[in-house]
Parts: structure tokens; C-alpha cells; sequence
DNA sequence: CAGTCTATTCGCAATTTTGCGATAACGCAA
DNA sequence: TTGCGTTATCGCAAAATTGCGAATAGACTG
């Protein structure tokens, strides 16, 4: 039970050690995100889970750690689906696009 | 049996008779349409099933038909997260983005 | 404390999408 | 055939997104 002697192999641990262990305040955030819809935290759980940081994952997408937290913003509302997909193609994940209805209250 | 008598109450009936109805070729692109991912057919089953043109779902989005045949066009690309929400809201639909993961091969 | 790493924000140029009219083309019906 | 409604394509201006460096701030470590 020591601390931070634990090897870990996954950089999902890795990066969960990295930046959510000890700050409730990021863990609420990234529960949150699995509830909502919102576009930039879908981004930003993609990005940490891959273990990357902003400048790596813009690297990889030919562009730089700027444009990456622009997206990440929670007020941004910019978003392309050219974007998103270079994004995805980087991280190996599909974008999938659903209309669906709206329930008209109650 | 009579082929025009019958009183449709519903819109996407009525849409179905007058765009699909014994014509193959365009019910076959709808089929396809509902495993495939393109953005572009799921604008259009979206707008036909609420049987509408492309100039009436313009006026909704407050824009032209020319915008939505571009929309539409199976080998246009620069789709925006706006334009879809736009076309969405004017339908009662919510537009749903995922990330999802690629089997790396077999 | 300084030093490093990461993330955020600010400008502004470059690229892309959107807006929109005009025109052509298609299918269908009289 | 003509006429009508609908869709497709072209061209260019307007608006929005992206590209990117610089500066700032925060967290962490030595």
C-alpha cells in the first residue's frame, strides 16, 4: 500500500494517476462529461484517457496545443465535424453523428 | 385496393408516398442510409421524413435551399456542429456526437 | 525561490463554411 | 410538348473556424 511505488503498465492508470487522483473537482467534471453531450469534455476525456497532452495530441493532428484547448473550452461552440474527425482518426475512434428526437416534455 | 384514395394522416406517410413509392432506386439509398454513417443521407431521411423541401427546411433554418442541396451532396464534407444543431432544433432533434472506438483489423 | 510542464488566452492571418441569387436539370403531370 | 415543383451546381461576398506564435497562469518539483 505504499503510494507511488506501483509500476503501472496502462496509460489509462497512468494518466488517471496523473491528473484526476487527489482533485475531486476534475473527477466531477469527467463524470459529468459521461452524462452530458457536450462536445468539448468529450474531446478532453479522449485526450487525457489517451494520455496525452494538448500539444501531443495537436502534433499528432497537425496543429497546435492552442487550438486543442479552444476546443476543450466549455464556451466554445465552434466545432467542425472535419475536426472532430481528425481528432478521432488520431486516437483511432469513429465519429458518429445521431439525430435524435426530442421528447416534447411532460 | 385503390392505388390514390386512401387519406394519409400521417406526414411521414405522406412524404413516403410521394418520394419513395415505387421508386427502387431511392428507397435502396434510404436503406443504405440507415447503416451507413454519412452525415449528408441523415440530413436528408431527416428532412424528407418531416416532408419537407429543401427551400421550406431552408426558411426554417433561416437559410436557402441551394445550402441544404450542398448540405446534402454526398461528397461535401465541411459539415459544422452549428449547421447540424441548426437543422435539428428546427426538427426536435438533438444532435448526438460519439467517439467511437476502431477494431484495429481482424 | 527558480525551473519545468501544462493549460489558457490573446491577436491576427489563412482557410473554410455559410449566404444567396442565378441558372440548369430532373421528374412528373396535364 | 409545356408547365410546375424540386433539386443540383456555379460564382462570389460574408461570416466563422482554424493556424500559430506569444504571453500569462497554475501546479508540481528540486
Amino acid at each position: 500500500m505504499n503510494k507511488n511505488t506501483k509500476v503501472t503498465f496502462d496509460a489509462v492508470e497512468i494518466i488517471h494517476r496523473r491528473y484526476f487522483k487527489g482533485r475531486p473537482e476534475r473527477l466531477k467534471a469527467l463524470e459529468e462529461a459521461r452524462a452530458d453531450d457536450d462536445v468539448a469534455r468529450k474531446i478532453f476525456e479522449l485526450r487525457t484517457k489517451a494520455g496525452l497532452t494538448q500539444a501531443q495530441l495537436g502534433k499528432l493532428i497537425g496543429t497546435t496545443a492552442s487550438v486543442i484547448s479552444r476546443l476543450e473550452s466549455a464556451d466554445y461552440e465552434g466545432h467542425s465535424l472535419a475536426m472532430l474527425r481528425r481528432i478521432g482518426a488520431a486516437l483511432n475512434q469513429r465519429v458518429e453523428i445521431k439525430f435524435v428526437p426530442i421528447r416534447r416534455s411532460a
